[in-house]
DNA sequence: CAGCTTTGACCTGGC
DNA sequence: CGCCAGGTCAAAGCT
């Protein structure tokens, strides 16, 4: 029997009338479209756009996350693996890179890691591009800290900025370095996401289509979805364009497991299984990942995390990450949407607060040694190779805490700090030495200077254990297991850098650690980041 | 060969 | 009660 009983109404107003021939016709059309190969074609970014995801990256696993957020907003995506291990190369060479992943999950408690540092700068250029294209969306279901039953229809409003969304979010990203091998440029136009990659979503949770349909009123074709973890019963349906844009996704009942695991034959375990020391909840293989649209020159990845898993963590504000505009920009549904999450406790692809946010900052010229807000003991030190720079080891002090760090400078910026985690705290920040945690204080700060806004531009982090920082730093934290968020929105207009974006950047990173710290220095000062922002404004990407 | 997608048929509730 | 639309099933095909 349908049961249509327990979807969320969507908000797609369906013509019941007389339509059935067009339905027909809709049918073979739709049939008759394959679904780009390369749904990043005209690719909207320039090859010049040096947002290097490199290898892992996927948006596309963006979308399949149970928040799917298509509106001018943000898009959070849930993906641990387009974030994780091979996001950034970290090494030179790009013929490592695929090696490399499943190097880093079996031997993430090895410390090796070569960090390409790479010029923050070609990061930033990212802006470049973005303001070329004209839409750059994703929107995805953020993590829902509970998955209600019967929740989250998410529709979008902004179709024409899908297409890249819906195709990054649908592939995984076979997005080999066609860049320069090494480099951390992530080359668009040479992203290659097969259908069937792009089919997986990955927001944490496997899914199998079990039908699809052709919906009144609407040329766009409705598939259904089942999570196919067993005895979970969870279900979405999601409505796409011809083209395979998202227009609406939405997800009913909850999860009764955690996210994470995954029974695909592809990277599911690279990408979905956290390493060992890291399956605790909290761990969550969503990330966020934004690109703004031309007026928001926005771009942010930020992990979200689990839906399932170590939710209480985090403290959701359902508050749409929009960047450069009110939400009052938004459509009515995109409101609806975003008001129907507050009250499920969904959160709109998003910023939420995080109990212990935690931004650290970092330039390129500049890096901002902070602490993390846990407390470490060197246990060792060592000049591995590539790296005059010794490498200082610590430890967390935490009784019964096995996380460990290490912390080296680069060899080609001595400025640039690279912090390398492992494992994951089993227990909170300690209190923070004084007054509290200190990035905590930072994020409350309503300053017209956004305390920090890091220039965290990817996240890359392993697949494995050891959370690595690079100059760019992202990590996930080791705490909360969760990624980092990434605003490219700061990066794209200096100009544009204005409080509220860097507001908004700021509280959606709240959930997001973000840590470097160098070795030896704990003192953070807040000078460092008004230091920081400035001469990050100063620059002239 | 397992897992997943495709897709026409079937089921069910609403009108 | 019949039609309709949405949801689901399940065999076939694909990767």
């Amino acid at each position: 029997m349908g049961d249509h009983s327990n979807w969320e109404t969507s908000e797609l107003s369906h013509n019941n009338h007389h339509q059935n021939h067009q339905v027909g016709l809709d049918v073979l059309k739709f049939k008759s479209v394959q679904p780009p190969s390369l749904p990043l074609s005209p690719s909207p970014i320039s090859p010049s756009s040096y947002l290097n995801f490199s290898s892992a990256f996927s948006p596309s696993e963006l979308l399949n996350s149970p928040l799917f957020f298509p509106s001018p907003n943000i898009f959070a995506s849930p993906t641990t693996e387009a974030l994780v291990g091979q996001s950034f190369n970290w090494r030179n060479g790009s013929g490592e890179e695929q090696q490399r992943g499943k190097e880093d999950e079996k031997n993430y408690s090895d410390f090796s890691f070569q960090s390409q540092i790479q010029s923050s700068l070609n990061m930033f250029q990212v802006q470049e591009p973005l303001k070329k294209q004209d839409m750059w969306k994703f929107n995805e279901p953020t993590k829902q800290s509970d998955f209600s039953s019967e929740r989250t229809a998410t529709k979008s409003e902004y179709p024409s900025i899908q297409k890249f969304s819906s195709e990054m979010a649908a592939g995984k990203p076979e997005i080999q370095s066609n860049s320069v091998p090494g480099s951390g440029y992530f080359d668009y136009t040479s992203a290659s996401l097969s259908v069937r990659e792009q089919k997986r979503a990955e927001d944490g949770f496997n899914w199998r289509k079990y039908g699809q349909k052709q919906v009144k009123g609407s040329e766009n074709p409705r598939s259904y979805y089942k999570c196919t973890h067993p005895n979970c019963s969870v279900k979405k349906k999601v409505e796409k364009t011809l083209e395979g844009q998202i227009t609406e996704i939405v997800y009913k009942g909850q999860h009764n497991h955690p996210k994470l695991q995954s029974t695909r034959r592809t990277n599911s375990q690279s990408i979905n299984q956290p390493s060992s020391s890291c399956t605790n909840s909290g761990i969550s293989d969503q990330s966020v990942v934004t690109l703004g649209n031309p007026q928001m020159d926005h771009f942010s990845i930020q992990e979200d995390s689990s839906a399932s898993v170590g939710e209480e963590n985090f403290e959701q504000t359902s508050q749409t990450s929009y960047s450069g505009g009110d939400e009052d920009n938004l459509g009515p549904d995109a409101k609806r949407w975003k008001e129907d999450n507050k009250n499920d406790g969904y959160s709109v692809s998003g910023s939420r607060t995080v109990r212990e946010p935690r931004v650290v900052v970092q330039t390129t010229s500049e890096i901002d040694i902070l602490d993390d807000g846990f407390r470490w003991r060197k246990y060792g030190q060592k000049v591995v190779k590539g790296n005059p720079n010794a490498r200082s080891y610590y430890k967390c002090t935490a009784p019964g805490c096995s996380v460990r760090k290490h912390v080296e400078r680069a060899a080609h910026d001595i400025k640039a700090v690279i912090t390398t985690y492992e494992g994951k705290h089993n227990h909170d920040v300690p209190a923070a030495r004084g007054s509290g945690n200190y990035y905590m204080n930072r994020n409350s700060l309503n300053s017209s200077i956004p305390a920090p806004i890091r220039p965290s531009a990817v996240n890359c982090y392993s697949n494995s254990s050891s959370f690595t920082n690079s100059l760019y730093n992202n990590t996930r934290h080791p705490a909360t297991g969760n990624q980092e968020s990434c605003s490219l929105d700061k990066f794209k207009n200096p100009g544009s850098f204005g409080y509220s974006a860097l507001n908004r950047s700021m509280s959606s990173h709240t959930d997001h650690a973000q840590y470097t710290d160098a070795a030896h220095s704990k003192a953070k000062d807040e000078r460092k980041d008004d230091s920081f922002l400035q001469s990050f404004l100063s620059k002239d990407y």
